[in-house]
DNA sequence: TTGGAATGTCAACAAGACTGACGTATTTTC
DNA sequence: GAAAATACGTCAGTCTTGTTGACATTCCAA
């Protein structure tokens, strides 16, 4: 507990910016982002029945197409009953289909339908134009920046699911 | 719809940064960032009866000691109503003091109590560390841009609230 | 002084997370 | 071939945290 004003511990100058203070404005702004983040998309789904639990597996079975509940399960960091709720009801909308695995049947892999599509779309766009701006304002070497602290303050098994993604595009 | 794949239309080379696939990947880095974000006081307060949103309110009332109830109201973005329910469990657990006005008795003006204060730091130690950890991997450069998108990136009134709080300070 | 606006409280409800228990099909292991 | 493990679905119940609606108190201005 109270950790120093100074956390370098005397080196002085070259940590100015790992000070408390630094770091709650780091906290704040993090905090204030995330809620522009999720703006856009929350207004869409509002109209419909659906919500941010939603998104969040429309856009991972997007980009992972045919992956299983079990991957999403591990993506989402959510129990399979939270995700169940919320795959039902997209099966039933017709957004989403379930396929029985062909080398082993016990799986289902998950597929965006044309509809399932369409939405995704029109989530990603409303998101990514609100990232595209906030990228040009800032530039292509604030958004390396950016790049590089969110990934070092994910946990590790995180790092690897994101990087994963990364590497299966 | 179907935003181009090169968004900056023929300018080529430096404007690589914001394709399609740029954004998604800083979508899916702010989705996971998040979560290790909160995960540490979420660890915390899980032992607590308390979530998330005490842990916000404690945090923003710790920032600016007597605020009343509508000024935190318009930071954290819910309804009183649900403010209220947090607050109450708060008071009741003699970790934020409510004082009526004096100059307008409508308002209630919050402050955290000696065991408030304990609570928020222990908190916020938490959440500094991982962060301290992450901009000390990052080093300075990449935490100006970080800053830099999450600020570019908030709703406006949510950057009018975010630049408050730090010249308040 | 009276009526409207602002501040805050109480009650009831919904979304979405969680745990725990159970059932079924399938695969793997011994 | 039987037993154990895995993948998935479901039912039931709880918790946090958001919502709306109704209401009390206080202030201010017509």
């Amino acid at each position: 507990m109270a950790e120093g004003q100074t956390p370098g511990g005397g080196s002085g100058q070259a940590l100015l910016y790992l000070t408390d203070e630094q770091l709650r404005q780091g906290i704040e702004a993090m905090f204030f982002a995330y809620r522009g983040f999720t703006a856009d998309p929350d207004r869409i789904l509002e109209g419909l029945s659906y919500g941010r639990a939603h998104h969040r597996a429309i856009h991972f079975i997007h980009c992972a197409p045919g992956t299983t509940v079990n991957n999403l399960l591990a993506i989402l960091g959510v129990t399979k009953q939270s995700l169940n709720r919320v795959l039902r009801t997209l099966i039933e909308d017709g957004l989403v289909t379930s396929h029985v695995g062909r080398s082993d049947k016990r799986e289902r892999h998950l597929t965006l339908t044309e509809a399932g599509e369409a939405l995704e779309q029109q989530l990603s766009d409303a998101q990514r134009a609100r990232m595209r701006d906030a990228y040009r304002k800032a530039g292509p070497e604030a958004v390396a920046g950016f790049k590089t602290v969110l990934e070092a303050m994910m946990d590790d098994d995180m790092r690897r699911a994101y990087l994963a993604l990364r590497e299966g595009r």
